[in-house]
DNA sequence: GCCGTTTTCGGCCCGACTGTTTTCAGTCG
């Protein structure tokens, strides 16, 4: 967990010396090493002692020098200094829409405002008016800002907690006191954000277990006692580990997965038939209780097919689990491409080839290209020439790629008036377009839907990128009046995306629900920027699970004959309007 | 800060728009 450690230690540099004002670059730098530690897969110590440190991309003489320092000491000099110039809290400053590095500076020089709190506190008692260019309004603007945050506070996206869950999963695995292992509570349900994960562990020496966690550092803290032991491991993340008898593991799994409604449904209905429920398993009348060996027997005893976690959220899961009616809910294997993905032909990090080559790797039997338009030029956004030498290109490569075919695509940008950033010529070459908004996202709900409708005019559109345009702890959700979208969706017979991004996950599970029903299909595209971000399907496929969704309602899932076959007729139809 | 190299230092993803403070930090990906 060094390798957590000493990123966390960066990402706190960084923040620190963009309030401090230091070159962009150099904070680019701790950010990029931050990065290279959260993914490198060998233990920072064994490669700071080979001495292979100086090779890890983004460690220079300096660099390298500082995590040496580190492995040897425990801690990173400069950045001890750094914190006696700022407090760690003015980084929480930074998280306020509408505070940056700069004024986070004058908030805490010239104010004296240090923590949220104290941000809080001087907005609400008009102290900040003094400020240079602070009115009553920007006050204001802060306050709602600080409200934004507090609402999302303690919660973490699932891209940030799984990885860090499956990680402690797989350490204790290798623990002699440990029989088996699970993620299990909202986490195992897939939940787009999360306040901690659980784990569920079977193990016949609970004793001998807590005591190789503290010894082995696993994590920072060790709570008290054996059956519940909470951990928080250095990156601030709370575990909850559930230390059972190996009998009674699969109650417990049941137990901790979840959700509290879903429970809530289940013991009435054991009641009715006259048994009862615990973490322990299950009883007859008043005896005790008795284990079970799965969660599949567990649900068979109440007469019911076992749910997939995904669908446990005490909706109609236990009506459709009684008539055999649960879906068949897509699954990662079930994807045979990915339809919104960049190159370094715009803001992508991995070229054209080396992005096909990856979405090979992972057998998939398509992917589609969809590069930037010019309106998002920070994304380096394809003039009409560069998109058209793209489209060549593509062509040329499809010819040498055997049972793989790459569409050519683009996300066009939707812009503020709902005009799209490509003319309808150009689009018409190519195979597959998402349209996507990237700018005026404050616009108010009717604007933003009259800006989707006037988008969707044109034939050429195949799906709307991102809907909501959602960051996840970061951003919300845009005005736009979803459920009238999902109408115009299925009016004009255009899919949604399910964005997989980690940090999007738009749309959630909610409104894919509600798009499905509509009889609107489904994208789930991992909107990669690098090879490694196609793995992020996996999150995508965890929305649509939550979603209820069949493999037959997600586009991608479909055979490339079927895909093309759709977009043909779909284009076809919308020309004829 | 790193990187690549013209081996010593310049380049490193540029810029338009927004709100409101009337000059610029923050926002977009």
């Amino acid at each position: 967990m060094q390798n957590l450690q000493l990123a966390a230690i960066f990402r706190e540099m960084a923040d620190l010396l963009e309030v401090k004002g230091e070159s962009v670059y150099k904070i680019r730098a701790y950010r990029r090493a931050a990065e290279q530690l959260e993914q490198l897969p060998e233990e920072l110590g064994e490669v700071v002692r080979s001495g292979e440190i100086d090779r890890v991309p983004g460690f220079g003489k300096a660099l390298a020098a500082k995590a040496r320092e580190f492995v040897a000491t425990g801690q990173v000099a400069d950045h001890q200094a750094l914190l006696s110039e700022y407090p760690a809290e003015v980084r929480e400053l930074l998280r306020v829409p509408g505070v940056g590095p700069k004024l986070a500076d004058r908030l805490f020089r010239e104010a004296g405002v240090a923590s949220l709190e104290a941000l809080e506190a001087a907005a609400r008692e008009g102290r900040l008016r003094g400020l240079r260019g602070f009115g009553p309004r920007a006050e204001e603007r802060i306050l709602a800002g600080i409200e934004a945050l507090r609402r999302q506070e303690g919660r973490r996206g699932i891209g940030e907690v799984l990885p860090q869950a499956r990680w402690l999963a797989a350490q204790l695995e290798a623990l002699p006191q440990v029989e088996r292992v699970a993620i299990a509570g909202s986490l195992r349900r897939w939940k787009e954000e999360v306040k901690d994960a659980d784990l569920v562990v079977a193990s016949g020496d609970a004793e001998g277990l807590v005591a190789a966690l503290r010894e082995r550092g696993l994590a920072q803290e060790v709570g008290g006692g054996t059956a519940r032991v909470p951990l928080v491991l250095p990156t601030g993340l709370k575990v909850d580990l559930r230390v059972v008898a190996p009998i009674h593991f699969a109650s417990a799994l049941h137990h901790f997965t979840g959700s509290k409604e879903h429970h809530l449904l289940l013991r009435e209905r054991a009641r009715r038939l006259g048994l009862s429920i615990s973490e322990y398993g299950i009883a007859q009348g008043d005896g005790p209780p008795e284990s079970v060996a799965s969660e599949e027997a567990l649900y068979q005893r109440l007469g019911l097919a076992w749910i997939p976690p995904e669908l446990r959220e005490g909706q109609e899961e236990l009506e459709l689990a009684e008539q055999g009616a649960l879906p068949r809910l897509v699954t990662l294997e079930d994807l045979r491409g990915d339809l919104h993905i960049h190159t370094d032909w715009s803001d992508g990090r991995a070229s054209l080839e080396a992005m096909v080559e990856a979405a090979r790797a992972r057998g998939y039997a398509y992917v589609a290209i969809c590069d930037h338009s010019p309106a998002v030029r920070v994304a380096g956004g394809l003039e009409p020439d560069r998109l058209l030498a793209q489209v060549e290109r593509i062509r040329r490569l499809n010819q040498e790629l055997d049972g793989f075919q790459v569409l050519v695509g683009t996300e066009v940008d939707i812009l503020a008036d709902g005009q799209l950033d490509y003319p309808d010529e150009l689009l018409a070459q190519l195979d597959f377009v998402v349209a996507s908004i990237h700018s005026h996202m404050s616009q108010d709900p009717e604007t933003l839907l009259e800006r989707y409708r006037k988008a969707l005019a044109s034939p050429w559109v195949d799906c709307i990128g991102h809907p909501t345009g959602r960051l996840l702890g970061r951003r919300e959700a845009m005005a736009v009046p979803v459920e009238a979208l999902v109408e115009l969706a299925a009016e004009r017979g255009v899919a949604l995306e399910i964005n997989a991004s980690p940090e999007r996950l738009d749309l959630d599970s909610r409104w894919a629900r509600l798009a499905a029903r509509a009889g609107v299909p489904l994208a789930i595209n991992t909107d990669a920027h690098h090879p490694d971000h196609l793995a992020f399907a996996e999150y995508g496929v965890g929305v649509a699970r939550r979603a209820g969704l069949t493999a037959d309602q997600v586009i991608n899932a479909w055979p490339p004959e079927r895909l093309l076959a759709w977009i043909r007729s779909r284009r076809d139809r919308a020309r004829r309007r």
